[in-house]
DNA sequence: GCTTGTTTTTAGCTTGGGCTAAAAAAATTA
DNA sequence: TAATTTTTTTAGCCCAAGCTAAAAACAAGC
């Protein structure tokens, strides 16, 4: 069964709807294809049609098992994509979302497993998001949590953003704040709970409540 | 203005059969796309609208400069994604032109740039036909004839093919021809004008006309 | 110059993926 | 519980890009 690149999001919205919030409303899933209510319930049941999807009207949609492979093969090839462009092509890691999207619905599993080859099967995308085997199995990223749960003295290393949208990402660049960099939590100040993180070097970054919110990272002992 | 991939797939094809047969009938652009002569009347007049084709009523098709622009960008963008599979994702160059075809309808001037520079600016596609530049310039092969074409004790390097199928280019592989390689045209047979080629180590291949006529080459003073 | 055959066009239909507006169901609040 | 709001579904429409079958235009052959 090959699915239309329209289809194909839809089972992607499905998959990201139920791993963040574990049910994928109507509503939330026409926010994430850009496409009205009423458009998403046709395409629910021809997704059901095909076996990818089961969904019982006002109940919301739920991916089979063979919908939750295509899914996470969508993700691998989204992701390997992103990894060439930056790796490769030297994009930025703002400005790779929109030309992933489009790269994804290209080939079959014979492109991606070479591409993944080529780039020296990469675990992780720019954005420090998991990338899912051939097999679709993801491993989650280990022990990470939200910038903002650590605690002050604590050291750590950022290792991925909640947040993929270029305009969050220009501003952790702006903040010099980039996957694999180490930090200690200097402080964090009562009033509106911003932070202060130093650098190993010894480098200062004030850093919101609401950045820190969206930054991941790893706990380090030392 | 920006076209669908089918009416990128149209503007090629007429570009294509301009540059062949100079004119662009309805019912070869048909068989190119793969849609009925009817299909291609209306797609012909949606170009038009757009200003990318000039077309009247049973005088077939020619692009206007803005078509022509847009022919070569695709051109361009096709082979240097064939580039990409080959050189880098080690894919056979009989295999590249299905998922060139899909990959060339993605991003705009930005991706091919980067992607260009990435590969290093190639000269010609793993096919031998020369890579149009970022300025839609075409150097077209120098002195290429058909293989058929040559004389014998004639010297000559392959440097292209006509026909890109698959058929055809595994025939090639059999035969152990491929890009680059230098021949003498040692004998050719009255009867069904068939040729034995040799390659400079000595070894020796048959090759049929109907071969010989797909094989571009250059000849070489030696 | 007519007749035959090919090519192109017209007319009308289909399918995929959208849309809006109104109706129905579910959820929330008084 | 009843009233109101929100969400989802239905009904009917649109557009792109294809299709078939029939009509019209063009090109040849006699």
């Amino acid at each position: 069964m090959l699915l239309s690149p329209s289809q194909e999001n839809y089972l992607k919205a499905i998959y990201k709807l139920q791993e963040d919030d574990g049910i994928a409303t109507n509503q939330a899933l026409a926010a994430i294809v850009e496409a009205t209510p009423a458009s998403v319930t046709n395409m629910l049941r021809k997704l059901t049609d095909t076996g990818f999807v089961e969904y019982e009207a006002y109940q919301g949609a739920t991916l089979t098992s063979a919908g939750r492979n295509q899914a996470v093969a969508l993700v691998r090839k989204h992701r390997l994509w992103e990894v060439f462009l930056v790796d490769k092509l030297q994009y930025d890691w703002d400005a790779v979302h929109a030309l992933a999207e489009e790269l994804e619905h290209i080939g079959g599993d014979e492109l991606i497993n070479r591409l993944d080859a080529f780039l020296g099967h990469p675990g992780f995308d720019p954005h420090g998001d998991p990338i899912p085997n051939a097999k679709g199995v993801v491993r989650a990223r280990q022990h990470a949590i939200a910038a903002s749960e650590a605690s002050v003295g604590g050291t750590f290393v950022v290792c991925g953003v909640k947040d993929s949208s270029s305009l969050f990402l220009q501003h952790l660049d702006k903040l010099n704040i980039a996957l694999g960099k180490a930090y200690t939590l200097k402080e964090c100040l009562e009033f509106d709970r911003s932070a202060v993180w130093t650098e190993q070097g010894g480098a200062c970054t004030n850093v919101s409540n609401e950045v820190a919110k969206n930054v991941l990272i790893q706990l380090t002992d030392a």
